[in-house]
DNA sequence: CACTAAAGCGGAGGTGCCTCCGTTTATTTA
DNA sequence: TAAATAAACGGAGGCACCTCCGCTTTAGTG
């Protein structure tokens, strides 16, 4: 299903084709960002997107704009997830399943870092804004594991998330998901034990 | 024979015709930067200097190289010109041509801003390097100076370039090389004012 | 001087960026 | 529904980047 992306909130209504093409772009861009970086061909961008590039530009003026655009989304996206993971599992797999999903979002973030930082001196409100929003869903999942005695209760989010500063070290060699992904398990492990239930 | 020139930090020379070639490109692209700003256009560059695009590249093999050259020239001319000026004129007028042309290289600097702020994250020698050349060369024509009696032997050469200091501020503005004119100005009535000679 | 290896040259060619503007399409109005 | 209008499309064209490799020049050597 399309999600109904909109995101500037005082800005008319786009016509249908042009919602639909911008959304269009933003997905297969997020794809090209992720396979070969960010500086993926934007006219392979618009092309697999079945537009011109002359639409592409229109939309996005900058190859910023659209990482810009990527990153929110991915933000979205995660945020999201949680949400949902919380509803169709236990608190401490939601609380699991969320952590793993995060490593992968730290990889993109990665990948597009040299942009990001361009933008984060031009748009200093971008930083903040995730950052917020990635923290708090984050805290909801683990009050949520915590309430409900599948991990222990005297650790808090921001605990949580320091321990997770590791996989963001060694950023670029190729075993980085795997070790990363056994730091999630071992950190689970660790909030599960002395659980009440 | 031994190899005693094994891991000299000296490059053999180059050969005549490459030598010549790098020089004139180096010169054409100080021309370029400084009218057409970092975005000059590198085969425009080539072209202007009689070599092919390839030439350019293979000494210089990314844009930022090329610009840190450019740089470090402009501060040897900024340096040898402080040596060349004391011999031909009186200390205080040394000392006040020097700052004119200080101001110049101040422009030059600011219009390689973005490059050199990318250069600085790769080669952080580059500016403790001039840096400590280009204030060195201050420290000679002040000391000159003062010992000559032309200006005030309270003042060292720190205060000065603390004085010099307003001119880094308003840095695009169109009057702002007559702006900085006048300060040098200023600031020269100040340092002889109450001079021995 | 003639010869040769090594060093250097240069520009065609493939690709990407971005703008401009004639054409197409969605939406509004009658 | 048809016409009018504003919005959006798209891709040609011009410019720049950068690589690759066959050709030229230089600097030694006999």
């Amino acid at each position: 299903m399309t999600e109904a992306t909109r995101d500037a909130p005082v800005q008319k209504p786009l016509r249908a084709d042009a919602q639909r093409n911008r959304d269009k772009l933003v997905e297969v861009a997020a794809q090209a960002f992720a396979t070969d970086g960010v500086d993926a061909s934007l006219e392979e961008i618009a092309r697999r997107a079945g537009v011109g590039i002359g639409t592409l530009y229109r939309h996005f003026p900058t190859r910023e704009h659209l990482v810009e655009v990527v990153y929110r989304r991915e933000v979205e996206g995660l945020c999201h997830a949680a949400r949902e993971l919380v509803q169709m599992h236990p608190a401490d797999v939601a609380l699991e399943l969320w952590m793993q999903r995060f490593v992968d979002y730290i990889a993109t973030k990665r990948g597009l870092a040299t942009s990001l930082r361009i933008l984060l001196t031009t748009n200093s409100t971008l930083f903040s804004d995730t950052s917020g929003r990635v923290s708090g869903a984050m805290r909801g999942l683990i009050e949520a594991a915590a309430a409900s005695g599948k991990i222990r209760a005297d650790i808090d989010a921001s605990d949580v998330m320091h321990a997770l500063g590791g996989i963001y070290s060694a950023p670029n060699t190729p075993d980085w998901r795997e070790r990363s992904g056994r730091l999630v398990k071992l950190l689970m492990d660790g909030l599960r034990f002395g659980a009440r239930g």
